[in-house]
RNA sequence: GUCUCGGUAGCUCAGCUGGUUAGAGCGGCGGAUUCAUAGCCCGCAGGUCGCGUGUUCAAGUCACGCUCGAGACACCA
């Protein structure tokens, strides 16, 4: 059974913002928990590549829709690998495989009687080519893009027959694990006790979409497009793709993760299309927040848009990531701050953690031979029970998704094998010849400790992790049981140590 | 306008169903130590718990009002 966890597909208006690479690195950690976990990880990303405003930026740029698809797009994906992301499929929603598949969809909605032709009125601003919400005072109202007065518009629509899944998608919503976080499933809630309304899947005035297959001048809108990308990229690859093979494959998806501004679509619209198709609806919706920059909203406007591709340079891949998913509770808004980043990756990263790695490997070296301990006997330990507590409180963590307190757990660990370091003293203890037993053991526990730190930090900073091990003698991390590591005591006494390097270097402010 | 969530030390935030001197991390200051990436460890830091009123023996923790901030109120990725 494939554990399906997607990103929203993104939009290539643009090239990939930080927001959208906070949402990516959330789902690679939780993907390469899971797979640690020894699931089967499907792991979805991709473009929604349709839509006017893509006609109309590439028009602007003078090239086809197509052509900037492609170059937008591999920009994406070329972004992703440089940010070490483990995702197992890419959708473009321009692919045919893609498209087939919207096309079998829209026959199954359709047998279940949930299209029907109608018309869609309302203010229409003819600059944006788009509805508008109607204000009180529309006859006199401007757009605030366009300084022009809305027109009234009727357009024929292919509509979807939400308004019937008033019940179920009730139902679906009382559940407290499909929406999170609690504030965001009140919204919800509360839309939808409001009744909810038929809503348009097609468009006439638009040509850069997937047809609709009845009416030769009608494209398939946004969310009847984009959406299925979670299902389509599922089979993309096999020979023979369709969306019953998407579907023998293991739909439903496990976890959509998304921005909070795009949950509607995803807890209500979409759901109610796959019960209408005769699908399962995803398992959980997780809408995480915003970032803000030194505490303000980020925007072209302001200028102060942060720019990944700098960061990505400037700190490194791991340290933005260990920056977005430690400290930033995966639901709340987070704010970026450069002080703090650097704050952050100093304390965290290269002195809890890297200088603990250091000084223990140190002291292991210089007073056994370049090794680890032998041990004459095993014993006992307090360093036992706080390995055993924090491996499960981050198991635990993990599970229900709290990455900030799974992260933080490793600090706590970290902490205490440093303050049993210090409270040992094994540098005083060496000092007389017939201490040397103790001091064996007690370097043994820290080593041991470190290694399950390295260990454990795996789905978070996965490079960082590896060095640790390495610093500690481990070899062919990869192909090792990652579950089975997490248990005390498998460190093997007097194993050769490499030489003690900084595994992070400390980072200076601007 | 209606509704939701939030306003706790310089910063980011914990504080469950009300109960001894309000907590953590970071920053700042001081100390101790040397195995280590000037690091780890120890101590200090005196914050009207947004404002006001009320309920109560007792409120950061409940009720009401106000204020500030974020968000939702259908076709905006």
């Amino acid at each position: 059974m494939n554990f399906i966890i997607t990103t929203p597909l993104y939009y290539v208006n643009d090239k990939p913002h930080l927001g959208s690479v906070y949402t990516t690195i959330i789902c690679d950690s939780i993907a390469r928990y899971k797979r640690l976990r020894g699931e089967k990880v499907l792991f979805i990303t991709g473009v929604d590549e349709h839509g006017l405003k893509i006609q109309r930026t590439a028009f602007n740029n003078g090239v086809s829709p197509k052509e900037h698809c492609d170059e937008i797009s591999e920009i994406f994906k070329k972004n992703w690998l440089k940010w070490n992301i483990s995702f197992n499929k890419f959708i473009r929603t321009t692919s045919p495989e893609h498209e087939k598949v919207v096309h079998e969809f829209y026959e199954k909605v359709k047998a279940s009687n949930d299209i029907y032709m109608g018309e869609q009125k309302g203010w229409y601003c003819v600059g944006c080519e788009e509805f508008k919400d109607n204000p009180d005072n529309s006859p006199s109202y401007k757009c605030p893009i366009h300084k022009k007065n809305l027109e009234w518009k009727n357009e024929n629509n292919l509509f979807f027959r939400l308004s019937k899944y008033q019940k179920a998608i009730e139902e679906l919503i009382q559940d407290p694990e499909f929406i999170e976080p609690k504030e965001r499933r009140n919204e919800i809630i509360n839309f939808v006790s409001k009744g909810l309304k038929d809503f348009s899947i097609s468009r006439t005035n638009l040509d850069w979409g997937i047809r609709v297959p009845d009416y030769i001048n009608h494209t398939f809108y946004v969310w009847f497009d984009a959406l299925l990308g979670y299902v389509s990229s599922i089979s993309s690859d096999d020979n023979k793709y369709s969306l019953d093979s998407s579907i023998e494959s293991g739909w439903p998806a496990n976890v959509h993760i998304i921005g909070k501004d795009i949950l509607r679509f995803h807890a209500i619209y979409w759901p109610a299309m796959l019960i209408s198709a005769g699908m399962k609806p995803p398992k959980k919706i997780l809408g995480h927040g915003f970032l803000t920059r030194e505490g303000q909203k980020m925007g072209k406007s302001l200028g102060n848009v942060l720019d990944p591709e700098n960061l990505l340079k400037k700190y490194g891949e791991e340290s933005v990531r260990w920056y977005l998913l430690k400290d930033i509770s995966l639901g709340s808004d987070g704010d970026f701050q450069d002080r703090r980043f650097v704050d952050i990756i100093n304390n965290d990263l290269a002195n809890t953690i890297g200088n603990l790695l250091n000084r223990t490997t140190s002291m292991s070296r210089k007073w056994f031979n370049n090794q680890t301990p032998p041990l004459s006997e095993k014993n006992n330990n307090e360093l036992i029970t706080l390995a055993n507590k924090s491996t499960k409180n981050f198991l635990t963590y993990f599970d229900n998704f709290k990455i900030d307190k799974a992260s933080n757990e490793i600090l706590v660990f970290a902490t205490n094998v440093n303050l049993y370091l210090n409270k040992k003293e094994p540098w005083s203890l060496i000092k007389d010849d017939k201490n040397i037993n103790e001091v064996k053991l007690i370097i043994y526990n820290v080593l041991e400790a470190t290694r399950i730190i390295g260990t454990l930090i795996r789905p978070i900073l996965p490079e960082f992790s590896i060095k640790i091990l390495y610093q500690l003698g481990e070899n062919n991390i990869e192909n090792k049981d990652w579950e089975e590591n997490l248990k005390w005591g498998l460190l093997p006494e007097s194993r050769s140590l490499p030489k003690p390097i900084p595994i992070i270097n400390k980072l200076d402010y601007e």
